[in-house]
DNA sequence: AAGTGAATCCCTGAAAACAGGGACTAAAAA
DNA sequence: TTTTTAGTCCCTGTTTTCAGGGATTCACTT
């Protein structure tokens, strides 16, 4: 396919150090150019999108960032540039995360306390069309398929989140109600749903939920 | 008082990666050596008590890290070897967080969105005898400042943290009566002063400062 | 010796949350 | 086309939280 073995890189992330760390330690690598660095999957995006005729190779990206995050990224990279490989390099593994993201066909996923030579490694591996997880991830993984409670994803739907985004931020059900023109009846309703769905027990439960996925 | 113009720094992030990419960023710098890269605080002191007669002149630390965090680190740093400088390099920018830091002597702080121009300028601002916050990190400062409420620096006795902790793991109120042997009456005179004290409005609330502060 | 802060316990009454139901509609999926 | 899912609203009770009081003891400070 290729004239050269050369590859062609992005990279995302919005801490600065993070990606000054990432370049540095691909210099040192002949065959690999950095393309661009971007603080937000938009960026990305668009620069996809006006130098189609280019061909990268691979995204390197973290999951929290402002305006597009690396989930939203991902799937939207799969969805209109197929060729482009993507690897998630984030802080946190939560099962429910990477599960999205393998459905959404990452190419890799890594914690951010990876040795260099892991991710080296991770690069490598995904550059020469297979798919990386470090062996973390893949223990997270598994820990999340056993576990019977996260068998059946928790999807929550877009009022849930809604409502769920308010509980946190100290909303009380009327408030609520009012804020997203519905019965208090009815935010009590998704109040229980949730209550139910997340397997917490009560406001605290929510809001801690709600922190610990982004939704405050 | 140095025979030379070389520096020694010790590194202590549980981030291998940003590890790496922080001594990536520092090799090219020829009057400075990094003596040490750890994953927690516990490392550092252990070498610095060990290796005392070695002179560090630098810690670049990060905030969270387990055992031993970047604020106790840089506390038993400023009480015990009076001679290391101190940076701290974080994500999150809390006012209270970085108050307590100046408080402890810290000689930097940076946002982990720094370029590494920043960076160096601020590692070499500090190796010069002078401290070094960032533009945005000031700004949060003054803001932390004047912001009325948060002058009177908010003071958890052990009880309220307790208890705090306990709300936040969705304990009712019986139960951490229970847990604590107190009363139920007792219980509720805490939640009642933590929801004055940290102005909040209800669980949510509490929860939601509990898990910002890693009460939770 | 008086004052302060922390820790403990109690009360009342209103508001909100929680538990456990049911029911209707519209849209999407099977 | 039947079934499922999301979204909406309602009811009855019980429990808990919340607001706003007060009070005692102990230790530490002034």
């Amino acid at each position: 396919m290729k004239e050269s073995n050369h590859y062609q890189v992005i990279i995302a992330d919005d801490h600065a150090m993070f990606v000054d760390g990432l370049r540095s330690i691909l210099t040192n690598e002949p065959d690999i150019t950095i393309k661009l660095t971007a603080s937000n999957g938009e960026e990305v995006l668009k620069y996809l999108q006006i130098n189609k005729d280019e061909k990268i190779d691979l995204l390197i990206t973290d999951l929290n960032m402002p305006k597009m995050d690396g989930m939203a990224l991902n799937k939207a990279i799969k969805s209109q540039f197929y060729g482009v490989k993507t690897l998630v390099v984030s802080m946190m593994e939560k099962p429910n995360t990477i599960k999205t993201l393998t459905e959404d066909n990452v190419n890799g996923y890594l914690s951010k306390n990876s040795e260099k030579k892991e991710l080296l490694k991770a690069i490598r591996t995904i550059l020469e069309g297979e798919n990386y997880f470090s062996p973390a991830i893949q223990q997270a993984l598994i820990k999340g398929m056993t576990d019977a409670k996260k068998m059946q994803e928790i999807k929550l739907t877009k009022r849930e989140k809604e409502v769920l985004s308010l509980i946190a931020k100290e909303y009380t059900t009327q408030e609520i109600a009012d804020e997203l023109f519905l019965s208090k009846h009815t935010i009590e309703s998704y109040r229980k749903n949730l209550i139910a769905k997340l397997q917490v027990r009560n406001l605290a439960g929510l809001t801690r939920y709600a922190i610990e996925n982004n939704l405050a």
